[in-house]
DNA sequence: GGGACGATGTAT
DNA sequence: TACATCGTCCCT
């Protein structure tokens, strides 16, 4: 396997959440692969976290691209998120396991209590010893539509920021 | 200090 | 459709 270079993060951000469909996530000896994403384009999307300004929470999205954004979701839940820097990111919303995968990964949740993803691995970058991005097999048919559970956003619920691999059965939702 | 609110998932 | 559960943000 081999890593994604850092120019691939040096993107727009839709652009690079189109193209993270079909790679490959890996932590440790688990391998998915991406096929559902979600971008977050910046401090003006009022759906993206850094709209509220930047603080410790979002202040890895205003780092450079291609690190690892983690929070935690209703005080349960785990989302992992790649960022492209300006603060902006793409959410990875399902995989489709490869390897080493015992539980379902798809939705945002699933995927990281799947691979095991925490608070723990936020900022890292995505191309570590442990956790990182690599070259997977490029998505058949893609579609794109609006967020998910986004809806507080406005006019920004709306736009077609979703991304997914058409037909995938391992697309959540 | 305290209240409102989630980029979700599961059970009812 | 109800709700579990807690960090973040802002003081409405």
């Amino acid at each position: 396997m081999r890593a994604l270079p850092p120019s691939f993060y040096a993107r727009p951000t839709l652009q690079v959440a189109r193209a993270l469909l079909g790679q490959h996530l890996v932590l440790g000896e688990k391998v998915g692969r991406i096929v559902e994403t979600e971008g977050y384009v910046g401090p003006h999307d009022l759906a993206c976290h850094s709209s509220k300004g930047r603080t410790a929470r979002t202040e890895v999205m205003f780092g450079p691209p291609g690190r690892s954004y983690v929070f935690l979701v209703y005080g349960m839940h785990f989302c992992f998120n790649v960022t492209t820097g300006k603060g902006a990111a793409v959410l990875i919303r399902a995989l489709e396991p490869v390897a080493n995968l015992s539980r379902r990964a798809d939705g945002p949740g699933r995927l990281t209590a799947a691979l095991g993803i925490t608070v723990a691995h936020n900022g890292l970058a995505l191309n570590g010893p442990e956790l990182w991005l690599a070259e997977g097999t490029p998505p058949s048919r893609v579609a794109r539509g609006p967020r998910i559970g986004v809806d507080y956003a406005r006019e920004w619920a709306a736009k077609p920021y979703r991304y997914w691999e058409r037909d995938n059965p391992h697309v959540s939702g």
